[in-house]
DNA sequence: TACCTTTGCTTAACGGTGTTAAATACTTTA
DNA sequence: TAAAGTATTTAACACCGTTAAGCAAAGGTA
């Protein structure tokens, strides 16, 4: 009974369906805005049908999370091919994961935790860029006591910052990292930065 | 009549309630389980008094995240104050900014946007360190080719996912930086690291 | 063909969310 | 005391994820 491959294709045709309606769902209106209702809509079923494919809408988050890093994977292997040399292959691949973050931004929020509308958090207040004047003081100090006192004051700070922010960042949301390992890789960014500073 | 000043008294003092509540339930439970229903019931009122104090539930998000860049301008300005040399108070200051991040957590999740509950990030099927696993082999053929053959692999990669990471997240939840700074802090960082490693 | 079982799907419901409008209770003022 | 104003609650709306019950069509079996 050739029926019975049939219905199996089919329903694998709608576990499809429910994926691809709700990245389109995602890439309309963000993260935020997908419900299992909606989803249903878009393929003209109603909600509890998912359950059937799904376990719940965690699964369904984490389904996209394991695609996500398959992207990425392909991603960083596609750069590499690209050159020979190790230290090349390096470059290119970070500036391919630098790439997918922003070609494929639902997909990076998703695997890395980047929450976008948590207070529409682009500066509501002047008080949100303390830490930039505050930090910026003293990095322009340091530059003016210098042998290159016209080197970028914002580039330094962002260059600082991001390195310190993204280890924070992989702490929480991967929690478990080794302590001394992070004490080290933040002595030694900090030390390197400045080193670039004062020359 | 001093009751007047005895009413804006109490009512200041309700607002100073649902906060301290609202924290409670935060440090206790997470953002993702800060609900009105909750925070009334902590204070014995119902929901809607709240929208009294707070047009709604982002305006309550944001007094919060005022409060948290305030107590990290805090931090900084303590740290500063501990030192005389620009390069120690900077030194002491992304230290006191590290502490804060992890002290302070919750204010630090809810200010930069660091989403925790996204999917139990901590790495639900191995093919999520899939850019960890082929990046360390990356490095590590460049590690074999230097001149420090014992270098930490584990060590540079994070310090390379930590500055790109970063500046990823900074520009996905601050948009509108310029591009050209962030190439150029990539570059930098890129070449930077690179050299860290073939010495 | 008639019956029974299985399957696919929908409806209804539970408990939760943020938020608003109407109703009630209380206090102040005239 | 009556009217006005304010504080607070109740009820409701429109969502959310999720589960259980009901229904209708299809399949197998006698």
């Amino acid at each position: 009974m050739g029926s019975k491959e049939r219905i199996i294709r089919q329903k694998e045709d709608v576990k499809c369906k429910i994926l691809t309606a709700a990245w389109q769902i995602v890439k309309n209106e963000g993260w935020q805005s997908l419900s299992m209702r909606k989803i249903a809509d878009a393929i003209e079923y109603t909600a509890p049908i998912i359950y059937g494919y799904f376990e719940n809408k965690e699964a369904l988050l984490v389904e996209f999370t394991g695609k996500g890093f398959q992207n990425l994977a392909c991603h960083l292997r596609a750069a590499k091919a690209k050159h020979r040399l190790p230290a090349k292959q390096l470059e290119a691949m970070w500036f391919a994961y630098w790439n997918f973050a922003f070609e494929e931004q639902e997909y990076y929020q998703l695997m890395f935790g980047v929450e976008v509308n948590c207070c529409e958090m682009g500066m509501n207040y002047p008080e949100d860029d303390l830490p930039g004047t505050i930090f910026s003081e003293v990095i322009q100090q340091l530059i003016d006591s210098s042998n290159n006192p016209k080197t970028d004051v914002c580039k330094k700070y962002y260059t600082f910052w991001s390195v310190i922010h993204g280890l924070i960042c992989i702490n929480i949301v991967r929690k478990g990292q080794s302590d001394e390992l992070n004490q080290e890789i933040l002595k030694d960014a900090i030390t390197g930065i400045i080193r670039t500073i004062t020359g």
